[in-house]
RNA sequence: GGGGACGUAGCUCAGUAGGAUAGAGCGGCCGCCUCCUAAGCGGCAGGUCGCAGGUUCGAAUCCUGCCGUCCCUACCA
């Protein structure tokens, strides 16, 4: 609604400027006042035209008003200051818009599919909480691309066969001495991410103090790529095993995937030699015949804005593949451009019956949907990969993919790292320089972090403990599943308001606080509104007809009150925001959206009692309101896959 | 050396396609539960928006320089 009129002011104000001033070139902002009595919008529009009209803002402002006359949906366009057209909406006309329901939300799905790719989490060891701000931002950018009517597939890349699962074989094979099946074994037991994150801390140990068990590794990796014998069977296992406790992890968070493309397949599929042909064939590449890159394939810093002497190896000296090489190869079958697809076949299936697919080097017998061939690539990585991402774009752009270059979109955010705080409470020693950034990189190598579920579980048990204080005769298992359902918006909330750019120094007091800016204060806003509800129904009421009763001079007479005005204002807005939100790139928006509708909301709650209310008209509209906020309220937390729990 | 991000209240952060008196949460202080759950609500205190110039009707926002912090810049994977 709030953008129908938007949309109405900025064509009537385009075709204004054009017929009576012929100016075409001025796009008509729009503002929102900083003032609530300013009115809803305001144009700026005359103080763009100062110049070139050689006129005062406030006469043009004027001028133009005139010429504008009625526009639907707007009560009054005011001359503020030296020159702000403010507009007041016609509120009778809003109210009732919105309680029709906004036809903006029956517009049709535009566009192609959109491939977000998130998680990627190396199957070697237990997820941490870097890796949660990962999935979080990726699992809510498709949710908010989903809520504004896109298609959208979602990918989790599987690295088997990197150094960081060889680490552990190495682990298993050499410092534990445990057989394949010894292994299979370990990895049927719970936490076995548990075993590996620790085991793998103790390799990067042991390579420190002995730099030439390092060749172990090499042995690991080549035994691993040639898919043959008990290093590569237990490599097999251990990233099976791995991948579904990250599936498990992400589960507990309402996060889950469409496909799982797999490095072992792009290996065995051979993705890269298609690629590699491509490149070479269309001089994306470039083969060095002398210099220090001599007998590699590299491609030139000029393609992707590198410096001087910077030119990128894609394929080294000794004819292998680098990793920025296997990643262009992966982007090209993204977007349905490398003429070769994976197998696949269904490897769970979800609570609700949807189907996780992961890749397979042989054909199955089950038909796959249809994978990759993407318009748009979201890849969700941190900022550190940003120069590979460039390199990647770049190799589609020398292939003559310009479009798609364009839209290989990297969704970059900022490292979590732990507050000094929150460093000494996991018992890490603190440098010197430590302390002057401010807080502690976390360090999968060095086993040093938060494992992601062990969080998980910490908000859990002070959730519950809360919920029981308050909720002591309910259920155990209720109480339980209530506390989940609080532990998920407040972690989720707190990955989520901070901006991408922002590095998260991440704080067990902020990050287990349920109070103020947080999931649960929105969860809790919703809880009441439901509340209110299930109170009236408990007294054997029905909800009115508000259509009937709310006529547009009803709502024009409650909507007379200020507050009343402001708050359905404020309610009426997650469209605008959703829409900010996917434009800026920026899922803090969403959250920050949802935490002050849920301000809105509970002023509305302390100042006005629905249910006591007297007046028949007066109750009605109080009930619309509740039930229009908890609508929005449990529409936005959806989209940042926050759950409304039944209470709290 | 080159490239990028950042510097806003005691703390953690919003706010930048230039706009009206710079916001929130936490922490501090003072209030509010015979009335739909106080995980709540109201109030007070707290800021030369790193520094200096420039652009203009107007700058936290754009440009330049400086100071400071972080990241990236391998034939490792």
């Amino acid at each position: 609604m709030f953008h129908e009129i938007e949309q109405r002011l900025q064509e009537t104000f385009a075709r204004c400027l054009e017929e009576k001033l012929d100016v075409r070139d001025v796009p008509v902002a729009l503002e929102e006042p900083r003032e609530a009595s300013f009115g809803e919008l305001a144009l700026p529009v005359a103080f763009q035209l100062a110049r070139r009209l050689r006129k005062a803002p406030r006469l043009i402002a004027q001028d133009l008003v005139a010429a504008v006359g009625a526009v639907e949906g707007v009560a009054a366009l005011e001359i503020a200051g030296n020159g702000y057209v403010n507009v007041r909406f016609d509120r009778g006309y809003y109210a009732r818009g919105l309680l029709a329901g906004s036809s903006a939300e029956s517009r049709a799905p535009a566009g192609g599919k959109v491939i977000v790719e998130h998680t990627n989490i190396n199957p070697n060891k237990a997820a941490h909480v870097g890796h949660l701000r990962n999935a979080i931002l990726g699992d809510t950018l498709v949710r908010m691309l989903r809520a504004s009517g896109r298609r959208v597939e979602v990918q989790n890349y599987i690295d088997n066969t990197g150094v960081q699962v060889a680490d552990v074989v190495v682990g298993f094979h050499h410092l534990e001495k445990k057989t394949p099946a010894q292994v299979a074994e370990l990895a049927a037991r719970p936490k076995f991410d548990y075993l590996c994150w620790d085991l793998y801390a103790r390799v990067s140990a042991h390579y420190k103090e002995h730099p030439e068990s390092l060749k172990w590794r090499q042995q690991a990796l080549h035994a691993i790529e040639a898919g043959e014998g008990e290093l590569a069977e237990i490599a097999h296992t251990v990233a099976n095993a791995i991948m579904l406790c990250h599936l498990g992890t992400m589960r507990r968070l309402g996060i889950t995937y469409d496909v799982l493309p797999r490095e072992s397949e792009i290996l065995h599929l051979e993705f890269w030699a298609t690629a590699f042909q491509l490149l070479k064939e269309r001089g994306a590449i470039r083969y060095e015949e002398s210099g220090k890159n001599a007998g590699c394939w590299v491609m030139p810093a000029s393609a992707f804005g590198g410096g001087e002497e910077q030119d990128k190896v894609i394929v080294r000296s000794d004819g292998t593949v680098t990793y920025v090489g296997k990643d262009i190869a992966y982007q090209l079958w993204k977007f349905g451009l490398l003429g070769k697809d994976f197998y696949y076949r269904p490897l769970l299936t979800e609570a609700d019956g949807h189907i996780v697919w992961v890749t397979s080097d042989k054909p199955g017998s089950e038909t796959p949907p249809e994978f990759g061939r993407a318009s748009e690539v979201y890849n969700v990585i941190d900022v550190r990969q940003s120069y590979l991402q460039e390199v990647v774009a770049a190799g589609l752009r020398a292939l003559g993919y310009e479009e798609q270059a364009e839209k290989s979109i990297h969704f970059a955010y900022e490292m979590v790292a732990l507050s000094l705080r929150a460093a000494a409470e996991l018992g890490v020693e603190l440098s010197e320089e430590d302390r002057k950034k401010g807080f502690v990189d976390v360090s999968g190598r060095k086993g040093l972090g938060e494992k992601a579920d062990d969080l998980i579980d910490r908000l859990v048990e002070r959730a519950f403990d809360e919920v029981s204080s308050r909720h002591p005769d309910v259920d155990e298992a209720e109480r339980r599943e209530v506390a989940r359902q609080i532990a998920v918006g407040a972690l989720r909330y707190f990955m989520l308001k901070f901006t991408r750019a922002s590095v998260i120094a991440f704080d067990f007091q902020e990050a287990l606080s349920f109070e103020g800016e947080t999931g649960p204060y929105v969860q809790y806003a919703a809880v009441r509104a439901r509340a209110i509800l299930r109170k009236w129904a408990e007294r054997g009421e029905k909800l009115p007809d508000f259509a009937s009763i709310l006529t547009r001079e009803a709502m024009d007479r409650q909507l007379a009150s200020e507050d009343f005005w402001q708050l359905l204002l404020a309610a009426s807005k997650a469209d605008v925001a959703l829409a900010r939100s996917i434009a800026g790139g920026e899922p803090a928006h969403v959250a920050k959206y949802a935490f002050q509708l849920a301000q809105a909301f509970n002023t509305f709650y302390h100042d006005y009692p629905v249910i006591h209310e007297k007046d028949p008209e007066r109750r009605a509209f109080l009930l619309w309101m509740t039930t229009y906020f908890r609508d929005q309220l449990e529409r936005t937390l959806s989209i940042l896959g926050i759950p409304v729990p039944p209470y709290m």
